[in-house]
DNA sequence: TCCTTGATGAGTCTTAGTCTCATCACCGTA
DNA sequence: TACGGTGATGAGACTAAGACTCATCAAGGA
């Protein structure tokens, strides 16, 4: 017999996901979270650092998989293909279970400032962390920033299609029409 | 004999940098800085949406100049060529009386991860404002996309370090070096 | 003289987020 | 079998951001 039950992460990200769902982000208090998740606040604050994060849980293994992938990326890539590197190994993250919640979480995201914040955060992270990681390959610093940028633009639109469509699509291939845009638009500005 | 003092809004900006700047950003309450300015923390909200904005004040003036810029600039002008002209319109906004405290807010900004949250944030908005006026100058989603990303850029870097030179340099000047760089970058994306 | 307007003071209230302390199942060890 | 350490949690106090309401009072206009 267990003194709590088990997978208190879940219930919470579960509990939060319903009532932003029925109520809205702002309306609802961590309070009420951890009240349906069977928990106290404080609880609530001992699995997130603050309340958007509860939805945003998993980001960082994202950057984190970018960054190894660059570093590890064959010695012949273009800065361009080894973001396409990055983005095909995130894909595997990106599966069935993972498409359940995706388009709840987006229309949560676009209705509320708040999360919509964190999100234009998490890309800005999610840029520099490219742009880091091609600069440790020796990409010059202007490449480097620019592929960071319209990297991460990459694959967030690819994240939106992935989320919005119905059906659970593949990844990896909306992420590489995504990266085929940018040559296209880099060339125009490009003189 | 007027009622109250004039000038409560710079007043509130100067006191906030004062104390900002001997005991930090995050340890100096609303209640504070409104105190210091001879007013109540119901009047710094009067004033000013949240606490970071005290040291943004003036952020939005840059954005709409961007727009009108880029909406009014000449019809033969390629997206790079309507960013450069929308950085030289906003340039007379950075004059020596800016500044004198430019420095000041940099490092504050460098220093509370809260402030620099919301750098990011503004710059990212400016990268949209970018975008949307290039679309609407019909250039093409991707390529008003990327020189968003990348003129944004470029005039974070120019404020940055006319922020941190000593003299007031030649904020028009700098914004054409750094945009003087993106054809370099986007032509070793370009396939 | 009266009335309206606008900026402010004063005070209340909710909630995010921090912190401290007590509790108690679990697990290893004597 | 007893004992002690560990780790997740509950309970509750505390601070500060930000929203909100109402009273005040100078200025300015009719």
């Amino acid at each position: 017999m267990a003194r709590w039950q088990p997978d208190a992460h879940a219930r919470l990200e579960e509990a939060a996901l319903e009532l932003f769902t029925e109520r809205g982000f702002e309306a609802v208090s961590t309070a009420e979270i951890a009240g349906r998740a069977g928990l106290t606040k404080a609880t609530f604050f001992r699995h997130f650092p603050d309340k958007p994060e509860v939805l945003f849980w998993g980001q960082d293994l994202i950057a984190t998989t970018f960054r190894h992938a660059i570093a590890d990326g064959p010695a012949s890539a273009s800065p361009l293909e080894l973001v396409r590197v990055a983005i095909l190994a995130v894909a595997p993250v990106f599966d069935a279970d993972r498409h359940r919640h995706a388009a709840t979480r987006q229309r949560l995201i676009t209705s509320s400032a708040t999360l919509h914040e964190r999100a234009v955060l998490k890309r800005a992270a999610l840029a520099r962390t490219i742009t880091d990681a091609l600069q440790d390959r020796d990409v010059a610093a202007e490449t480097a920033e620019l592929a960071g940028l319209a990297g991460a633009a990459a694959f967030g639109a690819a994240y939106e299609h992935w989320a919005a469509s119905p059906t659970c699509r593949d990844f990896a291939d909306l992420g590489r029409r995504e990266l085929d845009r940018i040559p296209r638009a880099a060339a125009s500005l490009a003189r």
